[in-house]
RNA sequence: GCGAAAGUGGCGGAAUUGGUAGACGCGCGGGAUUUAGGAUCCCGUGGCUUCGUGCCGUGGGGGUUCGAGUCCCCCCUUUCGCACCA
């Protein structure tokens, strides 16, 4: 390795030294006096990582990284900055690894904590471990229970049967935002659909809430439209339409349907209910029962992912019953079908052919009437269809609504259903109510009593927490019972209100309730009666900066915002966003494709850090490109911050007192007012570039570099390089950690500007020469000098001269003609 | 299918309100130093070229402009979301 022997930069030293120095000095952690006074408060959070046992993988490093500059660049700058890290343990990531290996997971979860932790220390994060979190710890899932009681004490919790996404390879319930493209999220295996008891929380209340909010908070982009599509609000109109018998008397049964275009109800030639339905059953004929049960069975059987695929052939078959359409009185067959999806609206659609492409197709497929309700400009009541036309127009073969215009028609029909009761308006959300129970073992009990007098009874928070009980027969099984229901010791008890017999809730809740609410825990962990203390939850949150990764941008950040939410509405906090800040960080790829187990490319950090040391990975990983995009892994290019980062030691090692050179130090002063803007922007990458370019001016041609010349630069380089940037700090001469105090430099705008600036002559727009004049030179001098030129007036000869174009200090542009 | 973003050297990536395209780094080439080096340091590096700061160059084709990687229209490709949402 480099010239170590005469003092050079040593690596694996240098972040050894600093990192036991950090320790002993408690640099990076908080008293609780100093949370509960801290004068310039900054909360910066990143996103606590599931401890797997394969540790840290560089995705994590680079998030971590990206995140802890912000925090020390902003420490840099004075501010009290609490930088937080935990662990994310519960769940079927650890359950299944777990099983997988023949290890509990209560004795798998703190070897692979202990591990992280020592991982997380030797990347050189700013980590408060004085206030860390383990979401396994029964003293923090304790108030994770305490947050279910305030849901359920408040209505907000609900026990309900429904139809659910059943994973049979990792044997749970999934919830809807865990389910992609019909296969479970984690193990890829087809999901299918069951009926079991579930506790949901009403996060639907809040739909309306959760999508007004995103117009105020400073959120990445992608984030926000991630949110606003899964939320989905539409509006439309619920519309009922009355069954009626063989003889067309109405049997008192109606069916509802939502619909965005009620006011192509005139159109509504059938309707169509999905296989699931509830009234299938009663509209169907005897005389067709055996086809409509096989489809229905087809139907259940078909898992989501045949269902869902692209395939959309449309199939269905007639229930042989009828209802009327209540604005043409018509009768009009009911059909089931597949392409209506029980999960969204009310499951039951009234088929408008002539305006929806779907139903177009399905009534092509089967023959059914497709009538035009709306003609376009160039159309008439009768012009034939030859598909679904959803275009702009107005009403035709409506009744009193002919000649209408769309733009007006929905309000206009809606107003008529109400006024005749068969309908009325109604907004409808895409999202679905949380499901958070678990019929598994790795989670938090849910802290709910069942009693046959009494119901379920939320257990008293003084017996919180209810703690998961130690099973060695932890595998779930296909039953849909939760490994607890085979512990009859734990789950028999007594009924807080009545005293009688009663049996404990049996199943655990999702790892996403653990993670909503960790950020506001943080600051607390201090004590141990409350899940937040008011005051220092005051004082810190909302938290200041979260920058983590997108593939959370609708599950956790929306169920975390649903959570801080109702505790504001309960009297708990007094703000109803938990972060004024995200950004998303973009995806580490790995030489143009993606990082994975089964390609055999992931980069195993250890051995890297081994040999390059901390500050040059993660100066490195921050040099890939821009962080909100992610980067190119090539494990050659690590070379380039390396070699940085040994010129910069050397360089300021071995500064001598001397004048500042001028242009050198215009230089420092560029550089210093480029990455001051460009950290906070998560411009890493540029402004690495920045310091080595300012470094190769430094080093120019071999020279020695003055002392003040480099100074700026170990601050600079700080949030990148933290443990190097100590050991520069204190052979400088410094006393204490660089991070204590705000030692940020500041640009001097008067050094900024060139003497002497070179601009670009151009005829008709080709560069023909360029020009070195004072800076405010007279355009009149500038445009002379340019036209003396030899190699413009060449140019100029040839024509006549229509323009100048001058812009100061950039360029002279000749127009001839 | 819908929506969003992006296409720049051999590669990762830079380019203020339109104003010298290719910063910085990898790789490659040359040189220095060294017993040696895959170490370190310096210099060079878009293509073509009749070597003339000459021509061509930011996915393709048009347009606006004195001037376009940047703005407008059409097309192609890739990536990422959502995917029968009624």
């Amino acid at each position: 390795m480099a010239n170590e022997e005469n003092g050079g930069y040593d690596p694996s030293a240098v972040e050894e030294k600093w990192q036991r120095y950090w320790n002993e000095r408690g640099t990076n952690t908080f008293t609780r006096n100093e949370l509960e006074n801290a004068e310039a408060p900054y909360y910066n959070l990143m996103m606590f990582p599931y401890p797997s046992a394969e540790g840290l993988h560089v995705g994590n490093i680079y998030a971590f990284t990206g995140a802890d500059v912000h925090g020390r660049y902003h420490r840099l700058q004075g501010k009290d900055v609490f930088e937080p890290m935990g662990f994310d343990a519960f769940g079927i990531h650890s359950e299944n690894f777990a099983l997988k290996i023949g290890t509990h997971p209560m004795d798998l979860i703190p070897s692979n904590v202990e591990n992280f932790t020592r991982q997380l220390r030797r990347i050189g994060g700013m980590f408060d471990w004085d206030h860390s979190v383990d979401t396994t710890d029964p003293a923090y899932y304790k108030w994770t229970q305490w947050i279910f009681l305030q849901l359920f004490d408040n209505g907000l919790a609900e026990r309900k049967e429904a139809p659910v996404n059943w994973c049979p390879s990792c044997m749970t319930v999934l919830a809807n935002e865990q389910v992609i493209a019909g296969a479970c999220e984690r193990c890829g295996t087809p999901v299918e659909q069951r009926r079991i008891a579930q506790w949901f929380f009403k996060i639907t209340d809040y739909a309306e809430r959760l999508l007004g909010n995103l117009e105020d908070i400073d959120w990445s982009d992608t984030t926000l439209k991630a949110q606003h599509n899964w939320i989905g609000r539409s509006t439309g109109a619920q519309l009922r339409f009355p069954v009626v018998d063989a003889d067309g008397n109405e049997t008192g049964t109606s069916i509802e349907v939502y619909t965005t275009r009620p006011d192509t109800v005139f159109g509504a030639s059938y309707m169509v209910l999905s296989p699931e339905h509830p009234l299938v059953d009663e509209v169907t004929d005897d005389g067709v029962r055996a086809p409509v049960y096989a489809y229905i069975d087809t139907a259940a059987k078909k898992d989501l992912v045949a269902r869902q695929k692209t395939d959309k052939t449309k199939t269905g078959v007639p229930t042989g019953g009828y209802c009327r359409n209540p604005a043409t009185g018509e009768r009009i067959p009911i059909w089931i079908a597949d392409y209506v999806l029980m999960d969204y609206g009310t499951g039951a659609i009234m088929a408008v052919p002539g305006h929806d492409e779907r139903d177009f197709e399905f009534a092509s497929a089967f023959d059914l009437p497709i009538v035009r309700v709306v003609a376009g400009p160039d159309d008439d009541a009768d012009t034939p269809l030859e598909e679904a036309y959803v275009g702009p127009g107005r009403l035709v073969n409506s009744g009193p609504f002919d000649d209408t215009h769309v733009s007006e028609s929905v309000e206009k029909v809606t107003a008529w259903a109400e006024e005749h009761g068969w309908g009325e308006a109604k907004v409808n959300f895409r999202l679905h109510d949380w499901c958070i129970s678990r019929q598994r073992y790795w989670g938090p009990p849910i802290p709910v009593i069942h009693c046959d007098a009494c119901g379920p009874v939320g257990v008293a928070e003084d017996q919180l927490p209810v703690v998961l009980p130690r099973v060695e027969d932890f595998k779930p099984d296909d039953t849909g019972v939760s490994p607890l229901a085979r512990v009859e010791s734990w789950y028999q008890t007594t009924c807080p209100k009545c005293g009688a017999d009663a049996r404990r809730e049996t199943d655990v809740s999702d790892t996403f309730l653990d993670s909503s609410w960790y950020f506001l825990r943080y600051p607390s962990t201090d004590f141990d009666d409350r899940p937040f203390d008011p005051e220092i939850t005051k004082k810190w949150l909302p938290v200041d900066a979260y920058i983590g990764g997108n593939e959370h941008a609708v599950l956790h950040l929306l169920y975390s915002r649903f959570i801080i939410m109702v505790l504001k509405d309960l009297g708990h906090l007094d703000f109803e966003e938990p972060y004024d800040v995200f950004r998303a960080h973009g995806l580490i790829i790995r030489e143009g494709s993606k990082m994975s187990k089964s390609r055999g490319n992931v980069i195993v950090p250890d051995p890297i850090i081994e040999e390059f040391g901390a500050d040059t990975f993660r100066t490195y990983l921050m040099f890939l490109g821009p962080f909100e995009e992610g980067g190119d892994y090539r494990p050659q290019g690590i070379q380039g911050p390396y070699g940085f980062l040994h010129r910069l030691f050397d360089t300021v090692v071995g500064a001598v007192d001397a004048a500042a050179d001028p242009d050198v130090e215009r230089k420092v002063h560029q550089t210093i007012r480029q990455v001051t803007e460009q950290i906070p922007a998560l411009s890493y990458n540029t402004a690495i570039a920045a310091m080595m370019e300012c470094l190769n001016v430094i080093r120019a041609g071999g020279r020695t570099a003055a002392r003040a010349e480099v100074e700026a630069l170990v601050p600079l380089v700080a949030p990148f390089a933290p443990h190097m940037a100590e050991e520069l700090w204190e052979r400088l001469g410094h006393e204490g950690s660089i991070f204590d105090g705000a030692h940020w430099p500041a640009f001097d705008p008067a050094k900024l500007v060139e003497s002497t600036v070179e601009i670009a002559v151009q005829v008709n727009g080709k560069l023909r020469a360029t020009i070195s004049v004072a800076k405010d030179a007279s355009e009149e001098n500038v445009v002379s000098l340019a036209r003396g030129e030899e190699n413009v007036a060449r140019y100029l000869e040839d024509g006549t001269e229509r323009r100048v174009i001058h812009v100061p200090g950039r360029l002279v542009n000749f127009v001839v003609g």
